[in-house]
DNA sequence: GACATATGTCTACAGTCGTTGACAAGTTCC
DNA sequence: GGAACTTGTCAACGACTGTAGACATATGTC
């Protein structure tokens, strides 16, 4: 199914499995809960014993944790006050300029939040990430009142979205490019709505 | 942690334990991962033994799945085009006047889809359930042009949030009464954003 | 009371899981 | 070439899971 990540035989390099085992458990993650994706298929694919990854992250819990860190992840970069109710549309439906294997790390790992967020082992790792690598920086962006509510709310909406069309695989069918920009200008409406200050 | 279901010892009645195991495993599938909740432990806290979970339901997944029947459910009840903004906000803040053991079931209800959606084996019992009670009753209310697309749209910001409270319990703090408020004409915004007709 | 049936329990199986410790095979350095 | 170290493999443990079949016990009927 999951194509092997690293089938050529590796000359014996530690730095380099670590990163082989953490790219295929970042797949693994994106595509299923946390209790469902064994360390036997993560090492599988990474061409590695199992018992290699025990050793390498400590725990399956550890290395789960490692798959979400990313040491210059920034996805509010370049956003205004101005642009970002249509930042997030783009963020969404995949447009924007940003490098498209940055982008594929940044959705991967939108896709381990979503996928593994009703794990109780995974939780409370995804509920830090989310509040440090997610909402405090849509809050630095916001001025005026209620930033931090503000920034939840858009989020949330980012989130029910992401889980509609990539976890449940549900989405109203656009067949013309008419459905589709309509969907764009509804998907910027509702996030101007959670992002913008209060007018009145 | 949870309290047994059902402590007294019950005269023999196939009806009765039946749906004291039915109530126990929608206890524990609304606060854990469809994969963490163990027959034994609902088997447990319903006072009955491991192996009846199985002789009554056939398999874990089929109670799962029961667990999500509910004859008479329609929770779009009483709303009319023009209040359904308002009445969605409500649903989420846990207000309006429909009787609590009925609201208390549809809230588990919920939280069961939530916490269970990125788990394989019940995706696609929550898939068809999303759709068929919730989605096409929200979109048999509304009238005018992509019916489909602003229904599901309103019930993925109506996840988002759900996951955002219930799953992952981070909150803006809302201190004073004038925060609950202002959260609430926002909420109500969003809503209305999702689910209006498009006016351009 | 005796039988038949419905209801519930007990034991155990086959499988999966994460993790560990002993061992093998490379690599590096003297 | 041999010692010291790194890197990787193997086998297995103990804990857990959902489920099935044999068994026990209560209920209902004659």
């Amino acid at each position: 199914m999951i194509p092997p990540v690293q089938a050529l035989p590796r000359s014996r390099n530690a730095a380099a499995t670590r990163e082989a085992i953490l790219v295929s458990a970042r797949k693994h993650f994106a595509r299923e809960n946390y209790e469902n994706v064994g360390l036997r298929e993560i090492a599988g694919d990474a061409g590695v014993d199992p018992a290699l990854v025990s050793r390498y992250f400590g725990s399956k819990e550890a290395l789960f944790r490692e798959t979400l860190r990313d040491d210059d992840k920034d996805f509010m970069e370049g956003a205004t006050r101005e642009t970002l109710a249509r930042h997030f549309a783009q963020l969404f439906l995949d447009e924007g300029d940003t490098p498209q294997d940055e982008r594929d790390l940044h959705i991967d790992q939108i896709l381990i939040l979503l996928h593994s967020i009703g794990s109780p082992k995974a939780g409370e790792i995804i509920r830090e990430t989310i509040d440090t690598d997610i909402l405090e920086p849509i809050a630095r962006v916001l001025g005026g009142q209620d930033t931090e509510m503000r920034a939840a709310m858009a989020f949330a909406v980012l989130m029910g979205m992401g889980i509609m069309h990539n976890t449940l695989a549900i989405d109203p069918d656009m067949c013309s490019a008419e459905d589709t920009d309509r969907f764009e200008k509804r998907l910027t409406r509702i996030f101007a709505a959670a992002l913008e200050p209060m007018d009145d």
